[in-house]
DNA sequence: ATATAATCGAGACGGTACGTCAGGTCTTACC
DNA sequence: GGTAAGACCTGACGTACCGTCTCGATTATAT
């Protein structure tokens, strides 16, 4: 999360319970303010914490803001629902309903948006909240190379590279659905996606 | 653009150069800064302006960055090259190299986010660009269709359907590559992007 | 009140009702605003008149306020009370009583803290305000020496030095009462102003 | 000079020195521009502060400028010069010196200008300024009624009346010879001014 | 009648200062 | 050494007026 000195024993140590309130007010206060109206003053306030302590913590606006946000997407989750498409279905609605929470919206495309210009933020975003959830879909194809549904991969280069993309393709097709068109993901649409994303794979093969 | 009322014949009229030079300061400093370190009083000295004649014309940040960034992606073009995919592929390495243009990348995504807490801006950002450009999917349907690579549309409900879904699709899945996973949406990501996406709107038909 | 080029017969003239109209105006604004927030602007509007009509007259504030408050200062007069005492009890009276109004408070002071920094500004404040009323000194003496009430002044650089010393008590002291102290310079401390007065005067003839 | 609340014994205490620094640097501006051309931005640059510790001390100008003044007034004495005429002349003399200095000139007017409409200016003005220097007339008088020059006062409702009579005639009489009319209250005029003055309070004893 | 010319209203223009706010640092006393 | 509190410097904000300018439209005198 931040860098912590383990050689540092004196002193007194720093208290874990600010670092979840600190992120949790930081959430609360994307909810009312949005990023660009979030103020560290505000969230040190809300967290009953002094500006101090936050700044030890976190470098500036940015970093916490990913901290923040890539904890909400730790509840995503791929059980088995018997076939491919309902899998991927079932993860997109899932993905769907968290950018559908206000935190998530106003959080993760500003950062996004600042992290044009600053690679170690991008790293921090890549590394925080796409790289983590990349396994969804290593565990999606696993299932179905499993299930017969997908050949098995010979190429590992090539498997990474269709990764990739297909992790593009989802994540893109959300969030310019719901941030940009300012649509719901819901079921049909869904539904419609998934149909297009898996035949085009199969054919494609 | 912005609102001008044209029953108001008294008074000095606005010069109309001074448009032209903001929005080309706007972007200039968007390379040079980034959207989070652009300020209001730099563009107006950049172009040459007083800050009040640019709140006169912009309500403020996110208005004018829309208005700046919007004009880059009209030189999009669809010319035709023989085939669905051909045309399909130019399109997507056009609208990719726009997105590698620093102006662009850095002020898009932070407009986007912002909109996620502002209708109006999102209605701004829908009908200058998204909406804009969507001529580009109709252009290329027709085209195919005329070729017999798609069958006509009887459905004109379901067509408008499709056509979001693609538009979600492609936009969605160029922006998350280029700027999320950081990585250059090159021909040949292009070509597996197109076979797929094609194959699959083929194969759900 | 302002320079008028008589050899200019040619071209639409001024409207003199617009004169009149913006010193009304600045009055106005006096009264409801005081010095530093009234604003040409303002009394452009107030007055029926665009500022472009009010800058050709007038350099700026502190000349448009010193034509404005000078009008005051005409209504001046020094009817025969019979008495030299009278007489002064009875001009310190209206001058105390034009103090009292916002417009002269306001403008009054204000312009003459201007004038510290601003020679042509204070010659125009002594030709227009104090000059002018010099003559109600003058008058009075020329009165209480024909009632034998003052012997006639033999040296003329004398009598000059005494006129102003005069002004500069009377003026100063209901000036000070009024606007400094922050009390009514009514009957009473009119009447203890005046023994003191004209006993020193009297007293050091 | 502002509030301070005692009670608050937590976080960095206000620079001690930002005070003097800022007084000193308001009277730097004010013989350099006067008062009207005073900006609070430039005073807080002088002073080699931020113009936000400047606006957490005082509410405004009007507050600083007569803080800022009230400080000149302070070297005021009255040394023992053998009579009551000698006093008043010596006194006299000395305030018409600080009226000589711009940055006395400049401000002092201004803020009696702008306390005519703001009831709370006026009141600091009293208590700062006027209430404070008050001491000299009471101390004369004590002086000369120990010397006999002057009869002890027997209703102190009188002799309160009397002392502020002659601190507006005073203080008026030197303020606009050296403000309004525009000539200097030197030796000449004020030993005048003092011989009419102390006959006046002879006479109408 | 028709120039010619200055005035008028309206309002945009380049500036400057305003007073506020947030960012991020520093200085206290306390723990 | 961590912490709460809050003062501090910096720099941008969006607004208000300043005094100037540029329009098209009047309203006079001088042809």
């Amino acid at each position: 999360m931040q860098s912590r000195t383990p050689a540092s024993r004196t002193g007194r140590p720093r208290s874990a319970a600010a670092d979840a309130a600190i992120l949790a007010a930081t959430r609360e206060a994307l909810v009312e303010l949005g990023w660009s109206k979030l103020t560290l003053g505000d969230v040190a306030t809300r967290a009953g914490v002094a500006k101090t302590t936050l700044y030890r913590r976190w470098a500036g606006k940015n970093e916490l803001v990913v901290d923040a946000v890539a904890e909400l997407f730790d509840e995503l989750e791929l059980p088995d629902r018997g076939s491919l498409a309902a899998d991927i279905e079932g993860v997109v609605l899932q993905f769907a309903a968290i950018l559908a929470r206000p935190e998530a919206r106003s959080g993760l495309m500003a950062v996004v948006a600042e992290a044009t210009r600053d690679d170690a933020l991008r790293e921090r975003i890549r590394r925080s909240i796409v790289q983590r959830q990349m396994r969804l879909v290593l565990q999606g194809r696993a299932r179905a190379q499993k299930r017969g549904e997908l050949p098995p991969e010979p190429d590992p280069r090539e498997a990474a590279r269709t990764v990739d993309l297909i992790f593009d393709m989802v994540a893109g097709a959300v969030v310019h659905r719901t941030l940009v068109s300012g649509k719901a993901a819901d079921e049909e649409w869904v539904r419609s996606f998934t149909r297009v994303l898996l035949g085009g794979l199969a054919s494609s093969a």
